[in-house]
DNA sequence: AGGCTGTCTTGATATTTATCAATCAAATGT
DNA sequence: ACATTTGATTGATAAATATCAAGACAGCCT
C-alpha cells in the first residue's frame, strides 16, 4: 500500500476517525522528508503549502521583527503545525526551523481542505487541534501578559516538573538561550533568574533542574488552571 | 418567524452560507439578552454553554490572575467570541464585560457543535472563523514579544488610523486605561508614551490623535504585513 | 590532548517600565 | 450649576529588564 509510510500519524487524534478513503486521499501527494538539524524550514510570510507532522526530532517556531527574533513554541514528534494558515491558504505567521536531524510528514495543504469538506469526523478532528492551539495561544499570552519573567520561569520549571512525570530533579528539554527567548527575556536574565529561584526551592546546575522544595515553589509561582 | 429577531446575523460570514434548516436548528433555544455597561457576562473559569455575539454596543474581553488585569480584546459589533471554548465545551480562558448598554445573542453551545456536524457549509465558516481568531492571537504575541511598548503604541495609532478610513485626525475607540492595558503597559507608561511619539509625528489630545507626519511615524513603528 | 566554537554566567551599567503620590481634567449625578 | 467621582497627567523614585563586556565552561573536531 502506498501510504505505509503514513502509519506512523494513522493513531494521532487529528486522523484516527477517518475513513480509510479520506485518509488515502489525504496523503495522496503526501511525503516524508529528512532535515538536518538547524534548518528553517519554513519562513514567514510564504503560503502555506503543506500542513506539516513531526514525525521524529524536533522543531522550533519562531518569528522575527525588525532584527528580533523570538521562540514561539517547540514541538515533537506527533505534533502539527501550521494548521491555521494551511486551512486558510494564507501566509504563515511564524518560520520552523530544526533543532535535531528530523523527519517531517508534509500533507498538500488542498488535500487537507479537499478531505475536511467530505468527512466529518476529519473536520471535527480539524476543529478540535485548532480549537487546541488557540487556546495554548491565549494562555501563553496570558503567560507573558500577567506574569513576570521570574514567575514565567517558575511556573515553566513547575510545568516540566508535571510532564517528566513529577520527577523533582529533571534535565530541561531545550537550550538555556531557546528557553529565554521562549519566555521573552534575555539569556542574561534567565541565568539571574535561576538564581532568585534558589529561595523558592530551586536549584540548577547545567540542563539539570532539581526542586528542592515544591511547596515553597508552588507557593510562589501560584500555577493556575487557566494559564498553566 | 421565530428567528427573525436573529436576522441580523444571517448575513455574518460565519451564518451566511449554512441552509434554512440548519439556521433554524442552530437558533432553536437561543435568544437576545441587554446588558447595562460595564457588566460582566462571563468569569473565566466558567463552562461555555452559549456562543455569544454582540448585535450592538461594546464588549471587552479580560483576564486576571493574582490581582492583575489585561485587557485582551475589545468587540463591537457583529464580533462573535468564546467560539474556541463553545467548540469543545471547554472551560472559558476569558471573562467579557460590556463596556457599553449592550444587546448580546446567545446561542446554546449544543446547538453550534450539533450543526457543525451536519452542516459542512457552517463547518467551514467555523474554521475560518477559529482560524481567523487564533491567527490574530499570534500576531498580538508577536506584538507583545518583539516590540517596545512605545513601537505597539506606534503600531496601534496606525492600525486606527487605517480603520478610520485613512483619516489623518481621529478618535481613540477605547478609554486610555484600557488601551494601555491591551497593549501590556500602565497608564502613567501610556501618558509618557504617547509625549514620546510627538518627535515620530503625533499629536495627542484627550481622545483625539492626529498625525502630524505620517512618514516619520511609519518610519519609526516599521508596520509589518505579518503582525499587524 | 589541544584548540576551537558556541553557550552560559557574572559584573557593571543603561534603559525600560512600574509604582506611589499629587494634581488636574473631564464626566456624572442631583 | 455644583459637588462628586473617575480617569488622565506629571513628577519622583524604585524595580525589572536589557545591554555590553569579560570570563568560565562544555562539547566537538582533528
Amino acid at each position: 500500500m502506498t501510504t505505509a509510510r503514513f502509519e506512523s500519524i494513522r493513531g494521532l487524534p487529528l486522523f484516527a476517525e477517518m475513513t480509510e478513503e479520506s485518509f488515502d486521499t489525504l496523503t495522496r501527494g503526501a511525503f516524508v522528508q529528512n532535515f538536518p538539524p538547524n534548518m528553517v524550514m519554513i519562513s514567514e510570510g510564504e503560503v502555506a503549502d503543506f500542513l506539516h507532522i513531526v514525525q521524529s526530532g524536533c522543531v522550533e517556531l519562531f518569528s522575527t521583527w525588525s532584527n528580533r527574533e523570538t521562540s514561539v513554541a517547540t514541538l515533537y514528534e506527533n505534533s502539527t503545525f501550521i494548521l491555521a494558515a494551511t486551512m486558510k491558504n494564507r501566509l504563515n505567521l511564524m518560520s520552523a526551523r530544526t533543532l535535531q536531524k528530523s523527519r517531517i510528514i508534509m500533507i498538500p495543504s488542498e488535500n487537507v481542505r479537499e478531505v475536511f469538506a467530505t468527512d466529518p469526523n476529519f473536520a471535527l478532528a480539524i476543529v478540535d487541534e485548532l480549537s487546541r492551539c488557540y487556546r495554548a495561544t491565549i494562555r501563553n499570552m496570558k503567560n507573558l501578559k500577567l506574569r513576570t519573567s521570574l514567575e514565567r520561569l517558575a511556573n515553566y520549571i513547575l510545568k516540566q516538573h508535571h510532564r517528566q512525570g513529577d520527577l523533582l530533579e529533571y534535565q530541561l528539554p531545550v537550550e538555556k538561550r531557546r528557553l529565554a527567548s521562549y519566555l521573552g527575556m534575555t539569556p542574561e536574565n534567565l541565568s539571574r533568574a535561576f538564581n532568585k529561584l534558589k529561595p523558592h526551592g530551586v536549584v540548577v546546575s547545567g540542563q539539570n533542574i532539581c526542586i528542592t522544595d515544591l511547596t515553597a515553589l508552588v507557593d510562589f509561582a501560584k500555577p493556575d488552571l487557566l494559564i498553566d
